[in-house]
RNA sequence: GUGGGUGUAGCUCAAUGGUCAGAGCACUAGGCUGUGGACCCAGGGGUUGGGGGUUCGAAUCCCCUCAUCCACCCCA
């Protein structure tokens, strides 16, 4: 019979990984819970209506990537391809803009993108998704920065990049649009394949490509950045004096675009050379227009999204102080007979205890304990049983005490050793 | 979706087309009948990813397929 496997870019997350997950989330609610935002859960599956009309028709994501199906009462369901929606469909449908001036929310949890999988990359992915609404103002976009960058700093992750740019407001792109078009058609013999597909789609994508002859091209085009309307330009320039206040570095990156249709203004990426081709392991950026065009009033939004397992790869290995391990090693059905008590005690004071579950010898559990990586060991067997004591090894520096065969006040005594 | 690499024991890997596919680690047990790591000995473990073909003979060569890794693409 075949072993039945996950499916092709579904993993089982598990040991030092999961640690990490752990870790990532709690350092993040930390700092999102400091700075005023709401944990909410939406659903992993959602009308495919939903990330049509937010994410984009004409984006990589929904042309080709999207996990859709239809389901028993007919209608077209999709496994979120990415959290904003899902907010903004919550926030909307919660009255949430009736509530409150500015709302600020995240949420955690598995993505599904149908892409071939690699490095850093995979079918069902996790985010931690940052959304605030109800304000335009730039200091929110520095302000989640700054929180990004406090964030990292607490998980140790350093040697990465954040690159900022603006994409303007729809009328920017639009005068703009016209320019690089015409400015590239001019030169459509020097571009790669995918770049003259990206001509009339999404031009602001060629800047993005990474084919040498194509970077050639584009060096000398008009770009986007200088280009912006009057306000967008301001807004630009603010947001980089708040970053400038909260400390956080950043490098303008004029070549920087988003692969989502609604974004508008700031963008941004954390980069890590060390990620492989998939470099970017936090991305997101100001969607002002997004609220209204998902049916809601004209409220700004702007956020980001950490790739978690992306992050995960840069921490390293944690060293934790861990709390120490004991083992109950009994020889004999006398002693077997305390094993219950034992573990009763130790579990409802807060200590960890193993044991093996078929007593076999001495040596054999004495080894059992040893794989285990036990910090101490209790020995209970016949001549401990008729002496009224118990055994206690420390299994670093062999040391051996005899304690008072009492099973309920056995954590206190050997907690008592350990501390000394 | 396109391209390249790799699939052999639980893990890491050997094996010129030619005995019964091996080793290290891990696991189990013994040496040591009440004391772990080192050492020694033994044992359990495999449809060589799957299917088809070539051949007297295939882990090895060919075709198909699946999985996996990396890159393109895309994105977190």
């Amino acid at each position: 019979m075949a072993k039945i496997q996950t499916l092709r870019g579904f993993r089982d997350i598990s040991g030092e990984e999961i640690e990490g997950f752990r870790v990532i989330e709690e350092v993040s609610r930390k700092y999102l819970g400091l700075l005023g935002f709401s944990e909410i859960e939406v659903p992993v599956l959602e009308k495919t209506e939903l990330f049509v009309r937010s994410i984009g028709d004409t984006t990589d994501i929904v042309e080709k990537e999207m996990f859709t199906f239809t389901d028993l009462g007919g209608d077209s369901v999709t496994l979120r391809p990415e959290a904003t929606a899902g907010v903004v469909r919550y926030y909307l449908q919660a009255g949430l803009y009736a509530k409150e001036r500015v709302s600020k929310l995240f949420t955690v949890g598995p993505m599904f993108r149908h892409e071939k999988p690699q490095k850093g990359r995979f079918r069902e992915f996790h985010q931690i998704d940052v959304e605030v609404y109800g304000s335009g103002d730039s200091l929110i976009d520095a302000e989640i920065l700054w929180m990004a960058s406090l964030m990292l700093r607490d998980l140790g992750v350093s040697g990465y990049t954040l690159e900022v740019n603006s994409v303007g407001c729809p009328q920017c792109r639009e005068d703009f649009r016209g320019k690089v078009v015409s400015y590239f058609e001019e030169r459509k013999d020097q571009l790669c394949e995918d770049c003259l597909r990206r001509l009339y789609r999404n031009p602001l994508r060629i800047f993005d490509c990474k084919q040498a002859h194509c970077i050639e091209v584009s060096r000398q085009s008009p770009f986007l950045f200088d280009s912006l309307c009057g306000s967008c330009k301001e807004h630009f320039d603010i947001f980089l004096g708040h970053l400038g206040d909260f400390g956080v570095e950043a490098v303008v990156n004029k070549r920087l675009v988003r692969g989502l249709d609604y974004y508008t203004k700031t963008v941004f990426e954390f980069t890590s050379g060390a990620l492989g081709a998939q470099q970017a392991f936090i991305a997101g950026g100001r969607y002002d227009n997004l609220v209204e065009e998902m049916g809601g009033p004209k409220v700004p939004g702007s956020g980001f999204a950490i790739g978690v397992e992306r992050l995960t790869m840069l921490m390293g290995n944690r060293s934790s102080a861990k709390e120490p391990l004991y083992f109950f090693a009994y020889v004999g059905d006398r002693a077997r007979k305390y094993l219950v008590p034992v573990l009763h005690s130790f579990v409802t004071s807060g200590m960890h205890l193993k044991y093996a579950y078929e007593g076999k010898s001495l040596k054999s559990q004495m080894r059992y304990a040893d794989n285990l990586k036990a910090d101490f060991v209790f020995i209970l067997g016949d001549d401990e049983i008729e002496r009224g004591i118990v055994t206690l090894r420390n299994m670093e520096t062999k040391e051996q005490w005899e304690l008072p065969l009492d099973p309920v006040g056995l954590p206190g005594e050997a907690k008592k050793l350990v501390v000394r």
